[in-house]
DNA sequence: ATTATATCCTGATCGC
DNA sequence: TGCGATCAGGATATAA
């Protein structure tokens, strides 16, 4: 699930929810996670949450005035629920891994798969990502043709790497590739400049469009329920093997690349 | 240094 | 309906 606008969109959406609130209680319910030192954040207050690459950041100040932030990655399955109020009776806690406490309300981590991380750590720099951010100033197209000059992948598989650009994950990357019409299994030192800029393009206008729309599919922060992202009606080509291109109606293809799934159209993407 | 493979986990879905 | 095989939107440690 969740990719940069996903987990911007989680970021977000928390954000109003959390600002201001001190934490009554940091419990680790998963014993894989049982080396957060959770117990250090007890009593400290929520000064911000924003995205960082793709973790969702909670930025804290202990009375002392010392600030501290925690990271989450939610990986695969990795979810962020608010719940305003605490339920009566019957409430799904499978999955659940830890839980933030406060006053009023609490935030629940849930994560069916276990891939997801939480970190705590002093400096914001410790979470900050290798690579650029795609929708900031330092992504153009100049530095992303010297990067992509130094590798040899094929350019879907590059899209993936978080060292040289951030959030780009698996239906984002076809879909990128899609808008740029450059086929997945180009080598990327073999782009031309103009397919850079193109790329440069691709990238902010499919994760812009998509962080408009809440991202691809998933669950309400309050009640767990309903899907608020919208971006899946706008996927040209994930998921869409054997239907139809949007562009040409030929069949979009699919395809495997370092163990991961590869949609596109062969006849758009050269 | 870069690139390929195995691995971490669990749940949903597919084919028989 | 049951059962095993396969797949899943991520990332990294290890091997080549």
């Amino acid at each position: 699930m969740p990719e940069l606008p996903e987990v911007e969109t989680v970021a977000r959406q928390l954000a109003p929810k959390l600002r201001g609130r001190m934490v009554k209680e940091f419990l680790i319910l998963d014993p894989k996670l049982k080396g957060l030192k959770s117990v250090a954040l007890k009593g400290a207050r929520i000064t911000d949450v924003f995205r960082m690459g793709k973790k969702v950041v909670i930025a804290f100040k202990l009375a002392t005035g010392t600030e501290r932030f925690l990271g989450v990655h939610l990986r695969m399955t990795g979810r962020l629920i608010w719940v305003a109020k605490q339920t009566r009776g019957k409430v799904d806690t499978r999955h659940l891994r830890a839980r933030i406490v406060f006053d009023k309300g609490e935030l629940r981590f849930i994560d069916a798969r276990r891939f997801g991380t939480l970190e705590i750590v002093n400096n914001l720099e410790e979470l900050k990502p290798q690579g650029i951010e795609p929708l900031s100033r330092d992504f153009d197209s100049i530095t992303l043709s010297a990067m992509m000059l130094k590798s040899k992948q094929p350019i879907k598989v590059w899209l993936l790497r978080q060292d040289r650009i951030v959030g780009i994950g698996n239906i984002y990357a076809s879909e990128i590739l899609f808008d740029s019409k450059i086929s997945p299994l180009r080598k990327t030192h073999r782009t031309k400049p103009n397919e850079a800029e193109k790329l440069v393009k691709s990238t902010i206008k499919i994760l812009q469009k998509a962080i408009d729309s809440c991202g691809t599919t998933f669950s309400d922060f309050q009640d767990s329920r309903g899907e608020i992202g919208n971006f899946q009606s706008f996927l040209k080509v994930y998921d869409r093997e054997g239907q139809p291109c949007k562009s040409c109606k030929s069949p979009i293809k699919r395809l495997v690349q370092a163990q991961r799934s590869t949609y596109y159209c062969s006849i758009c993407q050269k």
